[in-house]
DNA sequence: TGATTTTTGTACTGTCTTGGATAATATTAG
DNA sequence: CTAATATTATCCAAGACAGTACAAAAATCA
């Protein structure tokens, strides 16, 4: 009911991006950009310290459009938590995939990272992950999951970085690519932390180039 | 006056652990074990999901006592996480001072971590430095002083223990200690994550187990 | 004993909170 | 033009919230 199909099952399915004319009064917000100013409002202060009012205010829509477009805070705050997830994704996979040397991959993986948790205008705002998801984690298991599958999915995808930098020899013969790659996992969430705690790129670009530096093998 | 001193001036502090003959009614609670329900309560939720109520409830307080004896919430949140520090440098900082190889100090610091991170009747509790306090860091300029001075201090431990054990000859020449605490570091802080998601006790261990391989230069 | 001091227990205030009910509005379908 | 439909705007209800006022209670001091 929440959720109902929002066309009569037609026969194939238009990806119109435009008028699909829909039947009533037409809406005054657009999803997409209303979820975005969500993510930044729950991304910020969390899911407690966010407010409906807050939210309408930031999206522009009120309560009821709200609940009628995303269900109530709790659905709106996964929505925004999905949303911020495919983001990042789609910010690294190319990267992942790329055919370039480990030490340029990773260089360019820590720069978007740096990139989505140092901007914002009032102020860092961190990894929707570490900083408020995970929080949730504990008492929600929906949230629970998304956050492991999260982490998983960056361990993996580290882990087919080093394991191809080994095929390739581009690593010592001893080298366990798993634990290199919870190393650079582990190295994503320290400086989201960090830049949280207003550390300046500086110092987080400082810990990323040491952090690279070993993780490379290089002396 | 909040924290008005305890005692008329007398000529010698004196550590008595028993009855000052205090003047008016008697307390009803210990100041340390009240603080540590609430500490348990901030940890578990974050600033914003607890209440005064809850508050009240788990520390056997009522409101104004807690005001007494604390000052109001957020002063309460920030003694809480001074009482956490504290516990937690008490509990690392023998091991960072102890005089045994890298490998072994490593392990032990990390199982402590673990330790801490994993109790807790109603799941993991986490790290409050990371679960919570880096949340409010962004906003509240006191609590953001508080999280950079544990992770430096938490960077700087880490970087003794790598200074010595390279003087040691532990570690090859050219490493760089800097860079191998920052790791070790953002070990802690990655296990802490994956601890509030309910990643089991083995996992975290291997991990850990992998970061000390690379750490300690094995292979 | 009576005065003083400190803490407790209860009750209160005004604000904020989530969620929803209702009516007005804007569009399409026939 | 009329009916149907989807969205908006306004308002409301019930409860949670932080912080405080005030009197009763329990101790010490003289």
């Amino acid at each position: 009911m929440v959720q109902k199909s929002k066309k009569p099952p037609s026969a194939a399915k238009i990806v119109a991006p435009v008028a699909p004319k829909r039947r009533g009064r037409p809406r005054a917000y657009e999803p997409d950009v209303a979820l975005g100013k969500a993510l930044d409002l729950f991304r910020r202060d969390g899911f407690a310290a966010t407010s409906l009012d807050d939210l309408s205010a930031a999206t522009g829509m009120n309560r009821p459009s709200l609940y009628g477009a995303f269900g109530d805070k709790r659905e709106l705050y996964i929505k925004s938590y999905q949303r911020y997830r495919d983001d990042a994704r789609a910010a690294m996979v190319d990267i992942f995939r790329a055919d370039a040397p480990l030490r340029e991959r990773l260089e360019r993986i820590y720069r978007i990272a740096l990139d989505i948790y140092l901007s914002g205008e009032s102020g860092p705002r961190g990894c929707f992950t570490v900083m408020t998801a995970a929080s949730e984690a504990v008492s929600d298991p929906d949230i629970r999951t998304m956050v492991v599958e999260g982490l998983t999915e960056l361990d993996k995808a580290f882990g087919i970085c080093f394991r191809h930098a080994k095929e390739r020899g581009e690593l010592p013969e001893g080298t366990d690519p798993a634990s290199l790659a919870h190393l650079a996992s582990a190295t994503i969430h320290t400086i989201a932390i960090r830049a949280r705690a207003r550390v300046p790129r500086k110092e987080l670009e400082a810990i990323v180039k040491g952090a690279i530096d070993v993780l490379c093998g290089a002396k």
